[in-house]
DNA sequence: TTTACTGCAAAGTGTTTGCAGACTA
DNA sequence: TAGTCTGCAAACACTTTGCAGTAAA
């Protein structure tokens, strides 16, 4: 699933007229191994790590590209820096981050916001297009009172 | 009732042996007349202004004093910066960003989302203890189709 | 061969830190 | 007077821009 997805893309972007590169591609695995969003100063230190050294500067274009094509989209988790992600799918999802471990998990809710969108519509006529909402607290394994040393 | 509060954050500023100097002042003025939340650039724009400049350094500690006070609070706009506003009351709420002239109004939900943080906990076993929620379209005004020239 | 893409250097934001001096209580 | 608070300068982290060279199709 994953590979076919990877496939897609790159097909995707070759028929736009855009080009596969080493950065591009690179970039694409990254996003498509990650477990939760990250951040240009994380890819940088991903890319160093596969031995593919990219430059800062091509980085933050190649996000901007991948932004400009919705392939993958900006999160905000409150540390200062930009976070990225998959769109694959549309699927709009939100992140549990822990604020002890750091660990981000994804989650969706079914029915989303719809409710409270449509009531903001009806109370401030203000049409929502689009909305951030993020979860901070403990995960399970932080919150877990501490057990006895059983090692 | 703005005074009031003025009054009664000075006091207990006070009280608990802080002082009362005139860049706190004048930051916790501009707070109580603010619309919506600033970010330190505007509020270090809004005191060149009012003919009070205040040192940026002095600024950034300042908000970093007045949320360890619980004095202000935290708010994400999603455009880089770190805005603040007053939390006074503790009513949590969240804002309506209008994405075409940038006007931010607060907003409250009623019942917040205690449903789906009480869910998150059943299924994720994840303690929420704080969340981001904001919302981004088109205000009122912009999403008024265009009328005829009237004027 | 064309032109989308890349790297380097430099500059632009927003934010933080060290330190000596200033002012509130 | 004492200790909080302030400004200045410098450093920091992240991001953006200009430009000349590289490489994908």
């Amino acid at each position: 699933m994953t590979l076919k997805t990877a496939h897609v893309l790159s097909e995707n972007l070759r028929a736009a007229g855009h080009r596969l590169t080493k950065a591009r591609s690179a970039l694409l695995d990254i996003f498509l191994a990650a477990a939760s969003p990250l951040s240009a100063p994380q890819l940088i230190a991903e890319l160093g790590k596969r031995k593919l050294p990219v430059n800062k500067t091509t980085v933050y274009r190649e996000l901007e590209f991948l932004m400009s094509q919705g392939i993958i989209r900006q999160i905000d988790l409150l540390d200062g820096r930009k976070h990225y992600e998959l769109s694959s799918g549309g699927a709009h999802h939100h992140h549990l981050v822990c604020n002890r471990c750091g660990t981000v998990q994804c989650i969706d809710l079914p029915r989303g916001l719809d409710r409270i969108t449509s009531a903001i519509k009806r109370t401030h006529a203000f049409e929502v297009t689009s909305h951030v909402l993020e979860f901070f607290g403990l995960c399970q394994r932080c919150s877990r009172p501490q057990r006895p040393k059983t090692k």
